[in-house]
DNA sequence: GCATGGCTATCTACCAGTTGATAGGCTTTC
DNA sequence: GAAAGCCTATCAACTGGTAGATAGCCATGC
């Protein structure tokens, strides 16, 4: 089936948020974006609050898909598909993670917004730490939430530096500090 | 002396931005920061990208005096200093890093402020580089993307994540996998 | 001593454009 | 006929930015 109009302005959004922030992002260039006029997106998310939790539910809920589609059988592979998923945001659609930078708006975004973000990252460090415990690797914990930062991190400096291949070498240098080859 | 009125909106600016992003902060909002009316704020920054750049500009600057005052003689506790400004930002002013903000933002800002912002992350880059050579630590380009990377990104999942206790977590392992203990 | 003139920093008042949001009307589909 | 999905038209508030006036300061020159 096609995608339904609600699906399309999630996208348009998507893609602006990602690669501009939610506060720069406008009910107008969203309208422009699918097609229909800026009414009209109201009619599918009365506030801009609304969209934002919409988006954020989303793209946590198709993260969590991919995820759950990874073979986890041996802890380089799995950590290498992870990778792979961060990396693919960053080098095909040229943009950054969503709750990077909702995540670093955060003080100036609407609360349900900041919740649902905050749920990103729980998820992310929660398969993490479920794949570590069950390879033996040292300080779970700590070491979940490491690999959640630097890639986090790693995207905003490498595309802030112009520099697709850093985030490459950011990802193999933290994945190299967990696996000793 | 007291500090400039120039000053004292850089102050506000850099609050605002870094609280809520570049794109969330406006002149009135500066202005009724520091006393004043917009049309004055622009007198002394007469665009919305002058003043991004001489903010960027002038955290780099205070960020480099800081690293300059680092002892550099041993590389744990050079380390810690190192991570200790990052702290500070974070827990003192509970706000993130301006230009882990504003390299999220990148693709919507002015592009002197992108340059000024990649050049934050490189002179980062470069200190780093520089005591990890003195050092011998293995892979010191690698591994001084990854402690830039992970600091950033660090800020942004604690911080959103409501939990400053995060940062020092991810700090420390970020520190653990160079040196030993 | 003091008038002249330029400079700095602020003001009031305004502009055109954009923002999120609402009210009410028009089709199409079931 | 009613619900869904879109429209036009409009709103008040806010945006970055400009024009022109005003007040104080400080040097120059008579």
């Amino acid at each position: 089936m096609p995608p339904t109009m609600k699906d399309k302005i999630l996208d348009a959004a998507e893609k602006r948020v990602r690669g501009a922030g939610f506060s720069a992002m406008s009910f107008r260039d969203l309208a422009s974006d699918v097609g229909i006029k800026s009414a009209s997106v109201h009619y599918h998310f009365p506030t801009k609050p609304d969209l934002g939790e919409a988006l954020v539910d989303r793209y946590t809920s198709q993260f969590k898909e991919h995820l759950e589609q990874i073979d986890t059988a041996s802890l380089k592979t799995a950590l290498d598909s992870y990778v792979a998923l961060y990396s693919q945001a960053l080098v095909l659609d040229e943009t950054i993670c969503l709750c990077a930078i909702m995540g670093a708006e955060a003080i100036g975004l609407p609360k349900n917004v900041n919740q649902k973000t905050k749920a990103f990252f729980k998820m992310n460090r929660m398969w993490l730490l479920d794949l570590f415990q069950r390879n033996g690797v040292q300080n779970p914990e700590d070491t979940s939430c490491l690999i959640v930062a630097a890639l986090e991190g790693g995207m905003i400096v490498a595309s802030s530096s112009d520099d697709r291949a850093m985030f490459d070498q950011i990802a193999k240098a933290a994945i190299r500090s967990i696996v000793t080859i």
